[in-house]
DNA sequence: CGGTTATTTGACGAGGTTCAACCTAGGTGG
DNA sequence: CCACCTAGGTTGAACCTCGTCAAATAACCG
């Protein structure tokens, strides 16, 4: 935890007095051994002491929490590059299992809080993924309280694609690696609900199968369309009035 | 308040010096004087310029995002002591509203980071601010995901409950300052589920309406129960075999 | 007191869930 | 190499929760 950074005993400093000053928030990681976990395994539970930060170097892994019944609620997937468990303090707000094999880096939060403290430039990197993470939870809280289901399926489709080859799409492919047991339980729907979407959209040649964890997006603006998230500026003119109504009912 | 007394007597002990050193992160705002806002005004857009960081002094704020076709989902309640617009970067993620009539104080966002660079006893504090964002976003997704009708509204109750008098809200009465359009836009529900769910616990005698906006809780524990937590002890061990078998399906 | 807005209540329908059957791919063993 | 087996995925039909539309009621404000 970061608060005990400051008054931390030089002997906490040894690892990161010897190592070079990290340019990136990224490279505290590199000095650490990678770990393997198969699919399906867990990495950290909710509830576990938060002991460590974790950034995926290879694979997929997918973060949840588990409610009453034994409902999951996927609250998202992580990839290489990401880094799990930043925003906690001390214990794990949800589970983390691995989706495909993964490899990983853990780091002691210790030495991480140490090594925020040390080099100031390594904040702003910092939180700078923090903001993502809630940008992202706040996106997933709009997606889960308003949209339909085809404007669930088709956000989490155009974010996969985003993720896999920048923001434009146009006839790539995308690798869904998860179930579709996954894809329901981070989209608030059922696998059926899930399925059917998909074979609507694949009906009217919005993506194209190929395979059962790839597609090929054919029409992306249409695909950018079924989002609902309304960015275009003439839906902005046309509803304002009625935007106007809903948002000050005083 | 104490952090206003102590603020305006360091001040003055330290007139032509550095600002004194702030015992935590809230004192920070008390050099500004508080602006105010009526019922249902706008204190800042989403997309704006981020400038400020604002800090609730009185009165409750609403939080919100609009999407197409004027969708709006609110993402929080703020109340006095709340800290907003913490977890940011160059723009404003959502919309803020006053529900009643509002008192907070502005910080510019320059002077905000500079302290918590210069003092890093404050670094820990808004850590622990944005953690509990992060928490409050992953409950409320579990809660958009997963919960039914009766769920949510337990839910939220429960919120207000334990954010007016502490863990035992029993035999209290709460006050909900803002609309059923606001708590429907907050829920994920329309007004009237949010009303004809109020109705039934009504008269189930879970709680009891003083006027539309205030409530006593009749039965604490059962008002728990309905919330689809799941978090009593028993539970847990209980659904343990069950869940990991959820949740591994490999 | 009258007009306005918020809330409640009712009837109905749609979207999504549930339950059940079926299909398909990928792995295993004969 | 093929048949079988199994888990994941798809499809169908009935059901149900919640949303929609409409009207009635209750609070609010001048």
């Amino acid at each position: 935890m970061l608060s005990v950074a400051y008054s931390a005993e030089a002997k906490h400093l040894n690892a990161a007095r010897l190592a070079p000053q990290p340019e990136r928030l990224e490279e505290l990681f590199c000095a650490v051994p990678r770990e393997s976990f198969e699919a399906g395994e867990g990495v950290f539970w909710e509830g576990d002491q938060a002991d460590h930060v974790f950034k995926v170097s290879e694979g997929v892994l997918r973060v949840f929490k588990i409610i009453a019944d034994g409902r999951r609620v996927i609250t998202g997937f992580l990839y290489a590059g990401d880094l799990v468990g930043l925003s906690l303090k001390d214990r794990y707000l949800y589970s983390a299992e691995a989706v495909t094999p993964v490899r990983l880096r853990r780091l002691a939060r210790k030495p991480f809080a140490e090594a925020l403290e040390k080099w100031p430039d390594l904040r702003p990197q910092f939180f700078a993924r923090v903001c993502d993470e809630m940008a992202t939870a706040q996106d997933q809280m709009v997606l889960l309280s308003r949209k339909s289901a085809e404007e669930r399926v088709a956000t989490f489709l155009m974010l996969l694609a985003r993720r896999l080859h920048g923001c434009h799409p146009i006839g790539r492919r995308i690798h869904l690696p998860m179930s579709r047991l996954d894809m329901a339980d981070y989209l608030g729907l059922t696998i059926e609900t899930v399925s059917r979407t998909i074979t609507k959209l694949v009906a009217r040649g919005v993506i194209s199968p190929e395979g059962r964890h790839d597609f090929a997006i054919c029409k992306p603006g249409k695909l950018l369309a079924l989002c609902g998230d309304g960015d275009s500026y003439e839906d902005t003119i046309d509803r304002e009035p009625k935007m106007r109504q809903a948002i000050w009912p005083h």
